[in-house]
DNA sequence: TCAAATACATAATATTCTTATGTATCTTTG
DNA sequence: CAAAGATACATAAGAATATTATGTATTTGA
Protein backbone atom coordinates (compact mmCIF):
# COMPACT_ATOMS: atom_id res chain seq x y z
CA UNK A 1 0.00 0.00 0.00
CA UNK A 2 1.08 3.69 -0.68
CA UNK A 3 -0.76 5.95 1.18
CA UNK A 4 -2.86 8.85 -0.98
CA UNK A 5 -1.14 11.60 -1.23
CA UNK A 6 -3.15 13.86 0.94
CA UNK A 7 -2.25 12.48 3.86
CA UNK A 8 1.13 13.22 3.86
CA UNK A 9 -0.17 17.03 3.85
CA UNK A 10 1.32 18.55 6.69
CA UNK A 11 3.31 16.04 8.46
CA UNK A 12 6.26 16.55 5.68
CA UNK A 13 7.72 19.24 7.91
CA UNK A 14 7.98 17.46 10.70
CA UNK A 15 9.49 14.48 8.95
CA UNK A 16 12.06 16.01 7.73
CA UNK A 17 13.10 17.79 11.36
CA UNK A 18 12.65 14.78 12.76
CA UNK A 19 15.25 12.82 10.56
CA UNK A 20 17.95 15.55 11.05
CA UNK A 21 17.33 15.92 14.55
CA UNK A 22 18.25 11.72 15.21
CA UNK A 23 21.09 11.91 12.08
CA UNK A 24 22.96 15.49 12.76
CA UNK A 25 23.58 15.76 9.20
CA UNK A 26 21.42 14.83 5.77
CA UNK A 27 21.28 15.43 2.44
CA UNK A 28 18.18 15.94 0.32
CA UNK A 29 18.38 13.00 -1.81
CA UNK A 30 19.55 10.81 1.16
CA UNK A 31 16.12 12.20 2.96
CA UNK A 32 13.77 10.92 0.29
CA UNK A 33 15.74 7.44 0.44
CA UNK A 34 16.04 7.11 4.45
CA UNK A 35 11.91 7.68 4.52
CA UNK A 36 11.10 5.14 1.66
CA UNK A 37 13.25 2.45 3.62
CA UNK A 38 11.92 3.08 7.28
CA UNK A 39 8.37 3.27 5.97
CA UNK A 40 8.75 0.39 4.02
CA UNK A 41 8.12 2.01 0.50
CA UNK A 42 4.75 3.34 2.00
CA UNK A 43 6.03 6.95 1.96
CA UNK A 44 7.95 8.53 -1.03
CA UNK A 45 8.64 12.13 -1.09
CA UNK A 46 8.79 13.32 -4.19
CA UNK A 47 11.49 15.89 -4.76
CA UNK A 48 9.16 18.79 -5.85
CA UNK A 49 8.34 18.56 -2.57
CA UNK A 50 11.42 18.00 -0.46
CA UNK A 51 13.52 20.75 -2.18
CA UNK A 52 11.17 23.52 -1.64
CA UNK A 53 10.63 22.51 1.58
CA UNK A 54 13.91 22.05 2.92
CA UNK A 55 14.57 25.70 1.21
CA UNK A 56 11.86 27.16 3.23
CA UNK A 57 13.38 25.65 6.34
CA UNK A 58 16.75 26.94 5.37
CA UNK A 59 14.74 30.85 5.07
CA UNK A 60 13.30 30.46 8.30
CA UNK A 61 16.43 29.78 9.60
CA UNK A 62 15.88 26.55 10.79
CA UNK A 63 18.73 24.36 9.10
CA UNK A 64 22.23 25.55 8.27
CA UNK A 65 23.59 23.95 4.45
CA UNK A 66 26.89 23.13 3.80
CA UNK A 67 27.92 21.90 0.32
CA UNK A 68 30.66 19.52 -0.26
CA UNK A 69 31.54 18.00 -3.81
CA UNK A 70 31.23 14.16 -4.33
CA UNK A 71 33.25 14.14 -7.17
CA UNK A 72 32.06 16.35 -9.76
CA UNK A 73 28.48 16.60 -8.00
CA UNK A 74 27.51 18.58 -5.64
CA UNK A 75 25.50 17.76 -2.51
CA UNK A 76 24.05 19.89 0.10
CA UNK A 77 23.72 18.63 3.50
CA UNK A 78 21.57 19.95 5.90
CA UNK A 79 21.94 20.24 10.10
CA UNK A 80 19.53 21.78 12.37
CA UNK A 81 19.89 24.79 14.01
CA UNK A 82 19.35 25.66 17.69
CA UNK A 83 16.04 27.02 16.72
CA UNK A 84 15.40 24.13 14.51
CA UNK A 85 15.85 21.67 17.45
CA UNK A 86 13.28 23.28 19.07
CA UNK A 87 11.61 23.47 16.60
CA UNK A 88 11.39 19.79 15.73
CA UNK A 89 10.56 19.17 19.73
CA UNK A 90 7.35 21.49 19.30
CA UNK A 91 6.70 20.13 16.14
CA UNK A 92 6.70 16.38 16.93
CA UNK A 93 5.09 16.50 19.97
CA UNK A 94 2.35 18.71 18.14
CA UNK A 95 1.89 15.70 15.03
CA UNK A 96 2.00 13.04 18.36
CA UNK A 97 -0.89 15.09 20.62
CA UNK A 98 -2.88 15.50 16.76
CA UNK A 99 -2.65 11.65 16.20
CA UNK A 100 -3.88 10.70 19.71
CA UNK A 101 -6.69 13.05 19.47
CA UNK A 102 -7.03 11.61 15.41
CA UNK A 103 -6.99 7.73 17.04
CA UNK A 104 -9.82 8.67 19.48
CA UNK A 105 -11.61 10.20 17.06
CA UNK A 106 -11.80 7.38 15.11
CA UNK A 107 -11.99 4.89 17.14
CA UNK A 108 -15.44 6.55 18.81
CA UNK A 109 -18.31 4.03 18.82
CA UNK A 110 -20.91 6.56 20.06
CA UNK A 111 -23.98 6.67 18.43
CA UNK A 112 -25.70 10.12 20.07
CA UNK A 113 -24.24 12.80 21.87
CA UNK B 1 -3.46 24.22 21.89
CA UNK B 2 -5.13 24.43 18.70
CA UNK B 3 -3.41 22.23 15.89
CA UNK B 4 -1.68 24.34 13.51
CA UNK B 5 -3.65 24.46 10.41
CA UNK B 6 -1.83 22.18 8.09
CA UNK B 7 -2.34 18.77 10.29
CA UNK B 8 -6.11 18.80 9.42
CA UNK B 9 -5.22 18.85 5.62
CA UNK B 10 -5.79 15.33 3.87
CA UNK B 11 -7.66 13.75 7.08
CA UNK B 12 -11.20 16.44 7.21
CA UNK B 13 -13.13 13.52 4.48
CA UNK B 14 -11.71 10.57 6.92
CA UNK B 15 -13.28 12.60 9.64
CA UNK B 16 -16.88 13.29 8.38
CA UNK B 17 -17.12 9.87 6.93
CA UNK B 18 -16.16 8.33 10.33
CA UNK B 19 -18.73 10.81 12.09
CA UNK B 20 -21.88 9.68 9.63
CA UNK B 21 -20.62 6.45 10.09
CA UNK B 22 -20.96 6.38 14.14
CA UNK B 23 -24.64 8.72 13.78
CA UNK B 24 -25.78 7.36 11.10
CA UNK B 25 -27.36 11.17 9.57
CA UNK B 26 -25.77 14.72 11.10
CA UNK B 27 -25.89 18.40 9.30
CA UNK B 28 -23.22 20.22 9.01
CA UNK B 29 -23.25 22.52 11.71
CA UNK B 30 -23.89 19.48 14.29
CA UNK B 31 -20.69 17.96 12.55
CA UNK B 32 -18.62 21.24 13.44
CA UNK B 33 -20.12 21.16 17.33
CA UNK B 34 -19.57 17.48 17.67
CA UNK B 35 -15.36 17.66 16.29
CA UNK B 36 -14.88 20.42 18.51
CA UNK B 37 -16.33 18.62 22.15
CA UNK B 38 -14.64 14.84 20.84
CA UNK B 39 -11.60 16.86 20.37
CA UNK B 40 -12.05 19.47 23.28
CA UNK B 41 -11.61 22.46 21.25
CA UNK B 42 -8.34 21.31 19.52
CA UNK B 43 -9.72 20.74 16.17
CA UNK B 44 -12.15 23.31 14.35
CA UNK B 45 -13.56 22.85 10.95
CA UNK B 46 -14.46 25.69 9.65
CA UNK B 47 -17.54 26.37 7.65
CA UNK B 48 -15.58 27.23 4.15
CA UNK B 49 -13.63 23.77 4.61
CA UNK B 50 -17.00 21.74 5.75
CA UNK B 51 -19.37 22.90 2.87
CA UNK B 52 -17.01 22.30 -0.32
CA UNK B 53 -16.32 18.73 1.37
CA UNK B 54 -19.77 17.82 1.99
CA UNK B 55 -20.60 19.02 -1.38
CA UNK B 56 -17.74 16.52 -2.80
CA UNK B 57 -19.31 13.53 -0.75
CA UNK B 58 -22.36 13.96 -2.24
CA UNK B 59 -21.22 14.90 -5.98
CA UNK B 60 -19.18 11.33 -5.38
CA UNK B 61 -21.89 9.30 -4.32
CA UNK B 62 -20.96 8.66 -0.86
CA UNK B 63 -23.39 10.25 1.25
CA UNK B 64 -27.50 11.69 0.06
CA UNK B 65 -29.39 14.66 1.62
CA UNK B 66 -32.16 15.11 2.92
CA UNK B 67 -33.65 18.72 4.18
CA UNK B 68 -35.75 19.82 6.88
CA UNK B 69 -37.62 22.81 8.26
CA UNK B 70 -36.62 23.57 11.95
CA UNK B 71 -39.24 26.56 12.02
CA UNK B 72 -38.22 28.72 8.59
CA UNK B 73 -34.70 27.81 8.74
CA UNK B 74 -33.08 24.51 6.32
CA UNK B 75 -31.24 22.07 7.99
CA UNK B 76 -29.78 19.45 5.52
CA UNK B 77 -29.31 16.07 6.69
CA UNK B 78 -26.22 13.69 5.30
CA UNK B 79 -26.34 10.02 5.33
CA UNK B 80 -23.89 7.57 4.11
CA UNK B 81 -24.93 5.80 0.68
CA UNK B 82 -23.69 2.08 0.54
CA UNK B 83 -20.21 3.04 -0.99
CA UNK B 84 -19.86 5.75 1.22
CA UNK B 85 -19.88 3.04 4.35
CA UNK B 86 -17.29 1.18 1.84
CA UNK B 87 -15.05 4.02 1.47
CA UNK B 88 -15.09 5.00 5.12
CA UNK B 89 -13.92 1.71 6.28
CA UNK B 90 -10.90 2.16 3.60
CA UNK B 91 -10.14 5.73 5.15
CA UNK B 92 -10.17 5.33 8.54
CA UNK B 93 -7.79 2.16 7.74
CA UNK B 94 -5.58 4.14 5.85
CA UNK B 95 -5.68 6.61 8.39
CA UNK B 96 -4.88 4.14 11.17
CA UNK B 97 -1.75 2.52 8.98
CA UNK B 98 -0.33 6.12 7.98
CA UNK B 99 -0.56 7.23 11.87
CA UNK B 100 1.13 3.56 13.01
CA UNK B 101 3.80 4.34 10.12
CA UNK B 102 4.05 8.00 11.25
CA UNK B 103 4.75 7.11 15.19
CA UNK B 104 7.12 4.72 14.02
CA UNK B 105 9.49 7.70 11.83
CA UNK B 106 9.33 10.01 15.09
CA UNK B 107 10.08 7.17 17.21
CA UNK B 108 13.18 6.09 15.94
CA UNK B 109 16.41 6.78 17.34
CA UNK B 110 18.35 5.15 14.89
CA UNK B 111 21.74 7.20 14.40
CA UNK B 112 23.24 6.14 11.29
CA UNK B 113 21.76 3.54 8.75
C1' DT C 1 -33.18 44.64 21.84
C1' DC C 2 -29.23 43.22 20.49
C1' DA C 3 -25.38 40.06 20.58
C1' DA C 4 -24.38 35.39 20.03
C1' DA C 5 -25.51 31.14 18.23
C1' DT C 6 -27.49 28.46 14.57
C1' DA C 7 -27.38 27.22 9.59
C1' DC C 8 -26.52 27.39 5.02
C1' DA C 9 -23.35 28.92 1.03
C1' DT C 10 -19.64 30.79 -2.09
C1' DA C 11 -15.43 33.50 -3.62
C1' DA C 12 -10.73 35.02 -3.16
C1' DT C 13 -6.56 33.64 -1.43
C1' DA C 14 -2.88 30.72 0.67
C1' DT C 15 -0.55 26.58 1.34
C1' DT C 16 1.32 22.48 0.04
C1' DC C 17 1.53 18.97 -2.53
C1' DT C 18 2.06 16.24 -7.61
C1' DT C 19 3.69 16.06 -12.09
C1' DA C 20 6.64 17.60 -15.49
C1' DT C 21 10.80 19.33 -16.91
C1' DG C 22 15.69 20.52 -16.86
C1' DT C 23 20.67 19.71 -15.99
C1' DA C 24 24.43 16.85 -14.93
C1' DT C 25 27.30 12.97 -12.95
C1' DC C 26 28.15 8.25 -11.49
C1' DT C 27 27.49 3.23 -11.58
C1' DT C 28 26.19 -1.09 -13.21
C1' DT C 29 25.31 -4.43 -16.62
C1' DG C 30 24.65 -6.75 -21.05
C1' DC D 1 31.63 0.46 -23.98
C1' DA D 2 27.10 2.13 -24.49
C1' DA D 3 23.02 2.75 -22.43
C1' DA D 4 19.96 2.47 -18.59
C1' DG D 5 19.30 3.42 -14.04
C1' DA D 6 20.62 5.64 -9.91
C1' DT D 7 22.34 9.76 -7.77
C1' DA D 8 21.72 14.79 -6.98
C1' DC D 9 20.30 19.21 -7.44
C1' DA D 10 16.48 22.69 -8.92
C1' DT D 11 12.20 25.11 -10.59
C1' DA D 12 7.60 25.78 -12.85
C1' DA D 13 2.80 24.62 -13.91
C1' DG D 14 -1.10 22.69 -12.10
C1' DA D 15 -4.21 20.34 -8.63
C1' DA D 16 -6.08 19.72 -4.21
C1' DT D 17 -7.54 21.37 -0.01
C1' DA D 18 -7.52 24.33 3.40
C1' DT D 19 -8.21 29.57 5.50
C1' DT D 20 -10.30 33.93 5.56
C1' DA D 21 -13.79 36.89 4.19
C1' DT D 22 -18.26 37.71 2.94
C1' DG D 23 -23.19 37.05 2.38
C1' DT D 24 -27.93 35.76 3.86
C1' DA D 25 -31.19 34.61 7.28
C1' DT D 26 -33.36 32.74 11.66
C1' DT D 27 -33.38 31.69 16.51
C1' DT D 28 -32.09 32.12 21.29
C1' DG D 29 -30.74 34.12 25.50
C1' DA D 30 -29.16 37.82 28.58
Amino acid sequence: MIYSSELLKGTLKTIVLKLLADNKKMYGYEITQKVKELTLDKIQITEGALYPTLHALENDGLVTTESEFIGKRVRKYYTLSPRGKLKTKEKVNELADFMNTMKFLLDIKTKTS
